[in-house]
DNA sequence: CGCCAGGGGAGCT
DNA sequence: AGCTCCCCTGGC
């Protein structure tokens, strides 16, 4: 296991963030998470955080997963003074991370995520873990699913995944699937791409407009320009920003605003001086 | 039962 | 850019 001490580092807000998933409180201050097909688990008192793993897994896949390596103060303190809404937001969720997680696995979240609350978006992609996904197990002996793979879902009736609750948005990630799968849609090509163009690219999948590509380049490519706008957010920038959101202000970190915005709206009880 | 909202999108003008 | 209609589920 690793033991490191950090700011700006809080599990359970980067649990409820609402960008992972399969991340979730196995019990009291600890929790696991799921990507791709690693499994860890991760323990946190006041500064300190436990990764139950070894060195060398920590180094070449987690700390860049939870992008260790930034220092997020630095975002922080760059809000402007007068803007006591954004520092307010930025306070409540300043253990936020923008994690580095995986394309295709983003891809089929966000895809799920439309018109979908955060605990079924959670339900849905268990269900299609569960039954799509490699069986595997951890350290403690104990099953788990990893996340399915294209060459899994490629070849399923569109409305295969109604069954695992998707709803309407199975066929989105079946045909999805099947654009990875013929190279329609090259997953390391995106990678490689800058924001514009690998955001062009998204657009192009069925079921991916503004919203969804924008989270996907956010979460997966970790464009922090990326700026998605759904219900929640557009709600706060009407009631706080009648002028629109000073985006140039804060070019090339406004993903990670974003962030603080969206989880202050949803878990933070409003105050009156943001009203 | 109806109504509405949930981290929208497609298709059209 | 804006508008309409669409899709499925769960909560009230």
């Amino acid at each position: 296991m690793v033991r490191i001490k950090i700011q700006n580092f809080n599990l359970p807000q980067i649990c409820q963030s609402g960008q992972c998933f399969r991340m979730s409180e196995r019990s009291e201050n600890r929790y696991s998470v799921i990507a791709r097909n690693r499994y860890l688990e991760l323990e946190q008192s006041k500064e300190e955080c436990i990764f139950y793993c070894d060195e060398a897994e920590f180094q070449e896949f987690w700390k860049k997963y939870f992008d260790l390596d930034t220092d997020y103060s630095s975002y922080i303190e760059r809000i402007a003074q007068g803007d006591t809404y954004l520092q307010n937001a930025a306070e409540f969720g300043s253990g936020i991370r923008i994690l580095r997680q995986d394309l295709w696995e983003m891809i089929v979240s966000f895809l799920i995520s439309q018109q979908n609350n955060i605990v079924r978006i959670r339900r849905c992609i268990e269900n299609i873990c569960e039954r799509y996904g490699e069986k595997m197990v951890n350290d403690r002996g104990e099953a788990y699913s990893a996340f399915p793979t294209p060459e899994t879902l490629f070849d399923l009736p569109e409305d295969a995944l109604m069954e695992c609750n998707l709803g309407y948005r199975s066929k989105y990630v079946v045909r999805a699937a099947k654009s990875v799968v013929s190279g329609d849609c090259d997953l390391e090509k995106i990678g490689k791409l800058t924001y514009k163009d690998a955001k062009e690219e998204l657009l192009k999948l069925f079921g991916v407009g503004e919203k969804v590509a924008d989270c996907i380049c956010l979460f997966a490519l970790h464009e922090l320009a990326a700026f998605p706008v759904d219900t929640h957010i557009s709600q706060a920038l009407q009631k706080h920003y009648k002028r629109g959101f000073p985006k140039r202000r804060y070019q090339g970190y406004q993903g990670v605003l974003q962030q603080y915005i969206f989880y202050y709206e949803l878990f933070g009880g409003r105050k009156n001086s943001d009203r």
